[in-house]
DNA sequence: AGTATATGGTTCCATTTTGGAACCTGTCAA
DNA sequence: TTGACAGGTTCCAAAATGGAACCATATACT
């Protein structure tokens, strides 16, 4: 299979994977957090090649993820920002922060600590069920077929019901 | 800036995306999570050559993210399975799937929902504070220097301050 | 005994993707 | 006028990839 084609997989993961699931793009997306909002800085940031940038900067803002705004008429230069689409992919990256800290660290610990803002602590944020605010681990869910596949399967498209 | 670098950056994001940043790994360890253990049924559900699987497979054993089991001693056949390391890329997946969830579905809804054995509700699982418990929003987070970093500036090593 | 089939690979090659260097264009500042 | 800067594009060699063919072992079927 193509990558191209990875995407028609009825699968969120193949889908988000298919757009920012390549080796740069995230962490061109990391650095918008960073307030990294120009080409050139972009450039020295990752150290990727301009030719590549430039195409993963179009392709982003094809997608939704950032928004170019003009910042000099006479020169016709824009920056890249993150819009809401792209600035809700903050718990991917929070969650590969996460994991490369505690398995991808040489011995002097996390690089980056977090402090939150409304409580003034340093925060280690985590994941919770939105039903009873117990902390999600992956042996307690049980993926189970969604109206996204149901509904394909009444229309009697033909889907696999695999889940996560 | 070749790929094979991009670990050498003080960067939890660059570290983890160096392990698991490319186009397939992840989609390989989704699969693991949905108890697919042998080679040939990674290469059904993925569509992925042989080749490539291989290579990716021992990676991610070499990294410490699958484990092999021997399932059958006379032929020497072993299953891959995901590791505590592996494990906890649940929460990677997770924030993948429901960004897919609300920005990469056709309008179908979500393909896979999710049951919360302890409470028995579907849940949304939610990025909160583990000291307030409040909702994570990447606006309230104010990154800092953190001890990976500090350690290496006092022993004089140049870094950057730069962070997520 | 002989053949077929399943599993888990490896080898080879044509195609794609990438990194890096060189080049281009318009503007501004000295 | 000269040079620097930002933000590209073009070109090529090197690396990664997909797909097909091949291989080795063990069991299963006839």
């Amino acid at each position: 299979m193509r990558w191209e084609e990875i995407d028609s997989q009825i699968c969120s993961i193949a889908r988000g994977l298919a757009i920012f699931g390549d080796k740069w793009t995230l962490l061109i997306v990391r650095d918008a957090f960073r307030r990294v909002r120009r080409f050139s800085d972009f450039q020295k940031s990752l150290g990727i090649s301009k030719h590549r940038l430039s195409d993963r900067l179009n392709r982003l803002v094809d997608v939704g993820i950032l928004s170019k705004v003009l910042y000099d008429e006479k020169r016709d230069r824009y920056e890249y920002r993150l819009t809401q689409k792209g600035i809700e992919l903050y718990p991917v990256l929070m969650s590969v922060v996460q994991w490369g800290d505690k398995w991808a660290c040489d011995g002097d610990g996390s690089p980056v600590v977090y402090e939150h803002k409304l409580c003034g602590h340093e925060t280690r944020p985590k994941y919770v069920c939105d039903q009873c605010d117990e902390e999600i681990s992956a042996r307690d869910i049980i993926p189970k077929v969604g109206p996204g596949i149901e509904t394909k399967l009444l229309r009697g498209q033909v889907v696999s019901r695999d889940g996560l």
